[in-house]
Parts: structure tokens; C-alpha cells; sequence
DNA sequence: TGCCTCACGATTGTCAACAATCCTGTTGAC
DNA sequence: GTCAACAGGATTGTTGACAATCGTGAGGCA
């Protein structure tokens, strides 16, 4: 059955080809990149009249896509105020990095060992990406690719739920490491990190592979404070 | 025109103290009482329209309380399609928990230890609430005040995230040990299992704390597996 | 008869205007 | 000179109407 219903005319096929989809979907998209790129920094206003301007969509549109913002912890509500970027200072940032290492010791401790040649073949491909988009210079898909690696490194831990919890509060802690992705130097230690754990994935050593994620998180946890340290 | 109306009496905070104003919160915490109390069963459908119409209130008041709805997961949005609520089938559930017991432990082992007085007092306090309100057969209630204990128990640990995410993953579950309030025995467990808690917290025992937690979630998981076999 | 095609009804998605609320610079009294 | 109250402007919250979308059943063609 090849044939849907669309047959003889999809006019509306010529404006959105593919199910692109909901303008909401679009401008929340675009807005998270902000964020998480620091386009739009902590503590940032965003009124939503302008960026319905911004995006030649009406307000309504605007106010699901910060919703769904708010709902993620990439800005926050305040009533009758407005929104803001979210601003998490430092201890909490480590109260967060806490949550994200226990969820992925967890999701380690269940994860099937050796992982798959599909699961291996998936990470390599996108860890090579990683590579590229760095040396390119094109910091936006690095940290797509960034996001990726991790998201499907947990997901294999068979568990959805927890799954989402640790890309939960990635999203959240990526308000932060979003900094460690400019820098050369810790850019190039994470691929190397992510490399070293495809091959405890590999030869199914568990424990390594929870001590590497730990140590990898380091970095830009320490990248955190520093700054926090110089400005106040 | 000398006065406008915010002059002479400040008229906000005697119908509203507490921020209990906002009608879409009204209403969201009306479905999700129904929700959460079987009211509404798994998979019934929720039309906007008619929730306008039964909550005397925009439709757009009803589509942002089943926003938040669809965010803490009670129910689920179909893009054009409409909202139905939750079904989590037995698997499902039993992953819920997993997650549940992993941020449990991990916030019991983060617990200062012993309890203030203070946390003590509180706890008992609610669970006496718990215990009245179950004589009295206020299910409403007695739900009201589980849900109170679990979060100030976890809310202790000193991580808000932490906290945040088993409450989280709580209301998840929520859909299903409404069943187990409704049963006397379960019930009645469940309210001393929370007296051995405080009695943990108060010498200190984090480890019979923890293993009392993760056996206080069984009854209710049980419940579900049970009903799922006779009921397929 | 069997299957595709199309129109209809029901429901959600979006828009533009209205109302309520909050913030700010200014004014007036002590 | 300092503080409290106030108008004015800016921004969010809400409403009702309009447009797009999906599911369903009637009707045409092999």
C-alpha cells in the first residue's frame, strides 16, 4: 500500500516538504541552540515578543517554545516576569554533576557487555564526526555530535527511563560544558576519552568504563570553577 | 480617577497568599489528582473543549495544565492527535522502579545522618496525617500525605536535583501505587514501614534505611504485576 | 463486491486583540 | 535629603475566532 491518501495533490507537501513540522518545534530548536552554545547567556532576558519578530511567528508559538525550555531547565519562569536563561552557580552545578554520575554508574552497571558491533560501528561513526566538525571549526555540530555520543553510549543501558534522566541533566550541566568544547585542548582530550571508552564497550570492561566516564566529566567541572573563581 | 484600584487595600493578597492563583494551576492539579486517583483510567482520551467547558476557563488555560501534565509524564500528547493519559505497561513500570530505587539509595547514602529533630518531627507529623486520614477514608488525602513524606524524606539528601528527579520518577510511578492506598493491608504496611524509616534516621542507620525503602516499593510493584497477569 | 477517493465532522494548532500584572522614573511630603 | 506612593510604559497572561489537521464513512470505478 504505497498510496496513502496524499495521491492526487499534496499542496501542502511544496511549503514543508518533509514533516518539518511545528513551527513551535522549530524556534525551540533554535532557541535551545542559543543556549547551549552561549549565543544567549545566564541570566539573559528573552522577551517573547521579540523573538516572535525574530521568528516571524506569532507570540503564542514563542511562549510553547520557551514552555518547553523551561520544562528542560534551559531557562526559567519567573510569573508576570518573564523568562531567563538559567544560571546555575557553581555548587550547583556539582550538585548536578553528582546526579549525572550516579545515573551513568547505574546505567554502566546495566548495560550488556560486550556491546554489540552495531552499537561500537554507531559510536566510532559519530566520534569520527566529532573529529571532523572540530577540525573544521563548526563548534555547533561538535557539540550536536558531543550529544550524540553520549546519548547513545546511555541508551544502550537498556533502561529508557534512566536513559532520559542522564539526558536530562546533561542538558541541564550543558549550559557548562558547552565552554570545554571551545577549548582546543579539552576538546581533544574528550574524543580521545571517547575512543577509550568504545574499547572498554569492547572488550567489556565495565568497571573502566565507569571510571572513564567519571574522569571524563572532570574537565569541564573543573572548567566551571576556574571560571567561577576569576569572576564572581 | 484619584484611585485606581491598587491605592487604599491590597486586595491581591487576601484572595491569593500563596500562589495559588494561576486557574491553569487550578486545573492542572485537578487532572492530575484524577489521574493519579484513577479517576481517569490509562489510556482515556482528554479532550480540551469538554475540560474547557467542565473547568469554566479558556481552552488555553486547559492546553497549558495538560502541558504540564505531559511533562511530568501522567499523560501524553499525540501532535494533532490530542492527549490521552499515561499507560505504562508492567515492563515499563518495573524500569521506573529500578530508576526510583537507584536515586533512592543514592540520596539515602548522601543523607546527613542522624535526623535532625526537626526532619523527625516533620515526618512523624505527616505520617500521623497519613494514618488519620486513612481511618477516616480520605484517600484523596491519604495519597496527599504519602507523597508529602517521600519528598521530605529524599528532599534531606541536600541535593535539590537529586530530590527533584525521585520525586520525578514518584509521580511517574504514581499512576500505579494509587493502587496500593486503595487496598487497607498495603496500606496499613506502608504507614509502619514509615515509622521504621524515622526510626532509622533517628539512630543513624543509613543502611537498614536503604534496604527498608527499596522493600517499602515492593507491595505496590507486586500489586501491578499481579493485576497485569489477571488482566492482560 | 472490493478498494481507492473524497468530503465531512471533530479536534487540535495558531493568531491577533484585550486585560492583568509588574517594573521604573518621577513626584510630593516629612 | 530620604522615603513612600504613584502614574506611565513595557511585558506577560488570557480570550475568542480562524485555520490546519486527522479520523471516518459515503460514494464511484474496476
Amino acid at each position: 500500500m504505497p498510496a496513502q491518501r496524499t495521491a492526487v495533490i499534496p499542496p501542502k507537501s511544496a511549503t514543508a516538504p518533509r514533516g518539518e513540522g511545528r513551527p513551535q518545534d522549530r524556534v525551540f530548536q533554535s532557541l535551545r541552540r542559543d543556549v547551549l552554545l552561549g549565543r544567549l547567556r545566564p541570566r539573559e532576558r528573552l522577551v517573547e515578543e521579540e523573538l516572535a519578530a525574530r521568528f516571524a511567528v506569532g507570540r503564542y508559538v514563542v511562549r510553547a517554545a520557551l514552555d518547553e525550555l523551561a520544562r528542560i531547565g534551559l531557562v526559567e519562569r519567573r510569573p508576570n516576569r518573564g523568562v531567563i536563561v538559567s544560571d546555575y552557580d557553581p555548587s550547583q552545578i556539582g550538585q548536578l554533576y553528582e546526579v549525572r554520575e550516579t545515573l551513568q554508574r547505574a546505567a554502566i552497571a546495566r548495560m550488556p557487555l560486550p556491546a554489540s558491533t552495531a552499537l561500537l560501528d554507531e559510536l566510532t561513526a559519530i566520534n569520527r564526526t566529532y573529529a571532523e566538525c572540530l577540525a573544521r571549526g563548526e563548534l555547533d555540530e561538535v557539540a550536536e555530535a558531543n550529544a550524540a555520543f553520549h546519548r547513545t553510549l546511555f541508551g544502550a543501558c537498556g533502561n529508557p527511563f534512566l536513559a532520559a534522566a542522564i539526558e536530562q541533566h546533561w542538558e541541564k550541566s550543558a549550559l557548562v560544558h558547552g565552554y570545554a568544547i571551545g577549548v582546543p585542548t579539552l576538546a581533544a582530550r574528550s574524543h580521545a576519552d571517547h575512543e577509550a571508552m568504545i574499547a572498554c564497550l569492547a572488550r567489556g570492561d565495565r568497571s573502566g568504563l565507569g571510571e572513564l566516564c567519571s574522569l571524563h566529566m572532570q574537565p569541564s567541572l573543573e572548567a566551571v570553577r576556574a571560571t567561577a573563581r576569576t569572576r564572581p
